[in-house]
This record gives C-alpha cells, sequence and structure tokens, in this order.
DNA sequence: TACTGTGAATGAGTTCACAGCC
DNA sequence: GGCTGTGAACTCATTCACAGTA
C-alpha cells in the first residue's frame, strides 16, 4: 500500500462515539471510502436496504468480511432483511471525519494540479479548495474556476489567514519534503501527496501517499503473476 | 485498500525465477514499487549500497520488514556491509515485470487523461503510450505529444493492431465497466483504472484501482484518527 | 426464511531477538 | 563490529459456521 499515516493537529470536528466499542482497525478503515462510495450510489438510486452480499459483489470482498466491518457500527444492519442505506451513509461520513467541510489548498499548478483543481469528486465529498500556490510566476495572479493562484514564496504569509486544514502537494520530488515541512510549521493537518516520495515521515502531519508510477507497476506485477486458473 | 487483481492473460515477458523459493506474499508485492523507486534515486546518486536501516527510515517502515521482504530476492545483502542497489533495482524491476516495455493505451482524455499523457514517470518505467481513444469528436483525429487521438467507437477496429497489455481508463464511473469488458474482451492483460468503480470484478484482466477521492477520505480519516501523542 | 452478528479457527503479516557472516 | 537472514512469538485480519432475530 501505498499510504501512511501520522499527525497531532485537532480538526474542526466533533468525533462523537460513531462506533459501537473501541476503534476503527486500520485494514478497515481503508475500506470505509470505497463502502461509502458504493451506498452514495445506492442512495442516489433509491435503494433503501442493501445485503453484505450484494455490497461484497460490487467491491469484490466478501460478504463476511462486510459484516464484519459493518457490525463496528451496529444498528445498520437487520437480520433477514439488510443494512439500511441512508443511515450507514451517515455514519460512514463521521467516520470518515467527511461530514462537515474541510477547507484545503493545492500546492503545484502542473498537469496533475490542473487536473485535481477540475476534478468533481473531492468537491462532492465536502473539500473545498480556497487556494492555489504555483512558483511560475506566469501563473501567478490568475484563478482557475475562481481559486486564486498565489505565489509559492507567499505561503507563511497568506496560508493563516486562509484556515485551511488539508494541502495537496502536486510538486516535482525533490520539492515535496522541504513543502511537507513548511506546511506542517502551518499547522496543517493533513497532506495529499501525489509526489513520488514517501512523506510519512514528516512529524506532525497526517500524510497519504499516491504514487502513480507505482500504481502502474503493481499492475505489472498483477499482470506477470496472473493465475491462469481464473 | 483500493485496488484488486486477477487475470488470466499471458505477458510479453519471461518470468524466470527471480525469487529464491515459491512467490512473493501480497503485502511484499505491494511494496516492491516503493523499494525501487527508493533504490533508484540512490543508484542514481551513485550510492552503491544501501542499509535495510536507511531504507527504512525514507519509507517509514522497519528495518525487520525490509530485510524480511528483500530476503526474498536473496543475494543481494551482505551481512556487515548492506545490500546492493545496482542488483536490488534489476532483481526489483524483473520481480515487478518492469525489466522491458509495456504497450499502453489511454482511455479518455478529460482532465485527468490529459494530464496522465503527460505525466512523465510511466515512460521511466518502461510504459509506452501508443494511443488514445476518446469519444468527443472534436479531440479524435489530434495528437498528443505525437501519440494519436482515436475515436473510442473504433476500439475493436484499431486496438488488436497496436499490439498493447495495458490500459489506463479516465472516464466516468458509468462508462468504465462497459468500457472494461470491451477491454477484457479484446485481450488486453491489466486496466489501471481511475473511475470511482471497482472493476476487480471484470473477469480475465488484472486491474488496479485508484480513487482520488477514496484516498483524500483515506486522509481525512487520518486526520480526525490522529493521536495526539506522536 | 433469509439475512446479520459473532465466537472460534485459520491464515497472513510483522516484530523480536539473536545466530551467522562479512 | 555491524550488518543481514531467519526461527519463533506475536499481532492483526479474514474466513468459517452457525446461533440469533426480524
Amino acid at each position: 500500500m501505498d499510504e501512511t499515516a501520522s499527525g497531532d493537529h485537532e480538526s474542526p470536528h466533533t468525533a462523537l462515539p460513531t462506533v459501537k466499542s473501541g476503534t476503527i482497525p486500520p485494514a478497515t478503515a481503508s475500506r470505509l471510502g470505497l463502502y461509502l462510495r458504493e451506498l452514495q450510489h445506492f442512495l442516489r438510486g433509491g435503494t433503501e436496504t442493501i445485503k453484505s452480499n450484494s455490497l461484497g459483489r460490487r467491491l469484490g470482498l466478501s460478504d463476511s468480511q462486510i459484516r464484519r466491518d459493518l457490525a463496528l457500527f451496529g444498528e445498520f444492519g437487520k437480520r433477514g432483511v439488510g443494512y439500511n442505506v441512508a443511515g450507514l451513509v451517515g455514519a460512514l461520513r463521521k467516520a470518515l471525519g467527511t461530514d462537515g467541510q474541510w477547507s484545503t489548498v493545492l500546492i503545484g499548478l502542473g498537469n496533475l494540479g490542473n487536473a485535481l483543481v477540475r476534478y468533481r469528486g473531492f468537491g462532492q465529498q465536502g473539500f473545498v479548495l480556497r487556494a492555489i500556490f504555483e512558483a511560475d510566476r506566469s501563473k501567478v495572479g490568475l484563478n482557475v474556476d475562481g481559486v486564486p493562484i498565489h505565489d509559492i514564496s507567499r505561503l507563511e504569509e497568506l496560508l493563516p489567514s486562509l484556515d485551511v486544514q488539508m494541502a495537496i502537494l502536486a510538486v516535482p520530488a525533490d520539492q515535496a519534503p522541504g513543502l511537507a515541512s513548511r506546511l506542517a510549521d502551518l499547522g496543517i493537518s493533513g497532506i495529499l501527496n501525489f509526489a513520488p516520495v514517501s512523506l510519512s515521515t514528516t512529524r506532525g502531519v497526517a500524510t497519504v501517499d499516491v504514487d502513480l508510477a507505482v500504481e502502474l507497476q503493481r499492475l505489472a506485477f498483477a499482470v506477470v503473476n496472473s493465475d491462469r486458473s481464473s
């Protein structure tokens, strides 16, 4: 897996007990977003209940695994019937911390940064882009879809007043660790990193690394090691 | 984790035994790309050997885990010294199937597709983009960095002669499953999917799903659950 | 009847701790 | 001396199988 997390900043969200008891195991946590995505799909379609079996089939997971995971929120499943879709969507958003909104900045408006600004999926889950920081002076002062582009050198000057919790880093690998550390010093809570370098060692901030080349290598491995008996 | 794999097509690569004995466990396999990335970094810098400890620190992993993983290739580590960087790079590329080249097509030239075409990381790891397929007629006939853009309706007509093994899918969620199934029928071996839907259930092809919104939700979860004692 | 919830069993992955070798 | 390689212990995750309940 291509991600790690650590950090110590408080969020604007009140983390009331969404879970039956104790904490959510990491393996389950990494699947919550997938469950939420599928359940929102059913919610839009007007489906009121969903069975562990059909959810599992859509995601390529076993029904018992789905039940084990969802039982942590235990109150949305009815024996003989299935799970209440709307209730689970609410519980998952709360557990993930994506009830409410997160203010976000994008650092780096290259190819990938440009695509990310326009990506609709982020806004839909409550992530609001407040500003873009970029080194290329010819872009500074412009805006993308109404989001202003600032000079990266003004990060320390401007970030505090923007009141953001998350940063999306889409800069070259050699600049990523330095920027991550500046963002951590500014009190950012989380960084979604697309640079091909691990930021998990940055202190005081939660990080998730997404390396597109690594994902493609995983695919190559899966192809080379694919089992001829499927 | 946001990916799955399955499939049954042969690749152009000869999978000679790169590993000491048996197969590579999935958990280790998912880290090989990260190891390769870091080792290539040291190789470019002229470092000849690397210790499990320093590699671990760069990736946020324990030294014993690194040793366990790399011992599978057992012949590159020397006690008291460390691992031979160049040798390991070769072994990892072979194990991942990224020695040699993979011919690739991109399906969908929207925001994300555009960024992916220009992304340098793919070419560097031996993935060569042969063609782009897109539904928007105003783009068909043009090219991006010399790569031709074809009408998606001509997929069945044109793909066989392109001799590609991999497809990168960057289309809306509702179109992804249908396209995945067409690609599988055409004999594609692997699909890297960016649509927010699981393609792991597509038969006869290895798939890796990357859902950017899910990654951002993982980050939100990590922030909300970050331990105040770090 | 048809599903969920969950103890118990199994399996996978990680860490410990130290022997083995350079 | 300082590292790797690895048996053994441990922890975490998944699956099995069935009791419990709408």
